[in-house]
DNA sequence: ATTGATACCGAATCTTTTTTCGGTTATTGC
DNA sequence: GCAATAACCGAAAAAAGATTCGGTATCAAT
């Protein structure tokens, strides 16, 4: 998968649950498969902005920790569907708390973020 | 702060959410305040192996997005506090809800990440 | 005046993660 | 046979993020 080179501790259970589901598009494809969106191609429609490759490797993270299930129907172009496990759906009021605070707080954060790029375009 | 070269999409909650608390050491940063540990030479010394660089860094940027208050007292080697927000009260919630699920996990995913660890020794 | 503690910053470097891109395989429809 | 579609993989490159290191400044104690 990739070998890391530093120690990592996992001896917080912060540590240990970002250890599961950081990287940029974990959570937003957990809540894809939560919303029944399964497959990969409309994962990726449906997260335009993540490429599928992306959305593949987390999508195997995911299943390499018993987040997701992977069932391969071997018909057709090859269809994959993903669901939640029931480790993956405990995960879910985590979800939807994150994301409830992202929407109560987008407009705060994104103008703060708008100050940010301001900035770097002047020079000095 | 620094230029990012990719555009953002900050057009879902978990997007936003982690913007703001996204991070190798935010969360636990927050919480070791949250815990009374308000200065950045403690909350180095309580998070051993987060360098004294990274949790100023991180500090910044929690400030920067209103998450953390920061009070200089101009007095003896220079004493530093810095104290959750309404907004960084406000993550609490979320913040005992990953805790508590990494802790409950934490024997699983250590078992998991452990396995990969193995495969990466043996070459083929 | 030197040392020690605290906070903080800039920049180079290194690590990790994401992106890009070019494959492979398997099946359907033309 | 050839194009199209879906899933997926490997590897190079780019970007993002973290670390290392060496600095500044301030005051207090020795």
């Amino acid at each position: 998968m990739y070998e890391r080179k530093m120690e990592e501790d996992l001896d917080c259970g912060i540590r240990v649950a970002l250890k599961v589901f950081s990287g940029k598009w974990k959570l937003c494809i957990i809540d894809a498969i939560n919303r029944g969106i399964v497959r990969p191609a409309e994962i990726h429609k449906n997260i335009a902005s993540a490429t599928l490759r992306v959305i593949e490797m987390q999508l195997a993270e995911l299943y390499f920790f018993g987040v997701v299930d992977k069932c391969t129907e071997d018909v057709y172009p090859k269809k994959s569907e993903y669901k939640l496990t029931e480790l993956g759906r405990s995960l879910l009021p985590i979800l939807s708390k994150i994301d409830k605070w992202g929407m109560d707080h987008a407009d705060f954060v994104k103008e703060r973020q708008s100050e940010l790029e301001e900035n770097a375009m002047k020079p000095a």
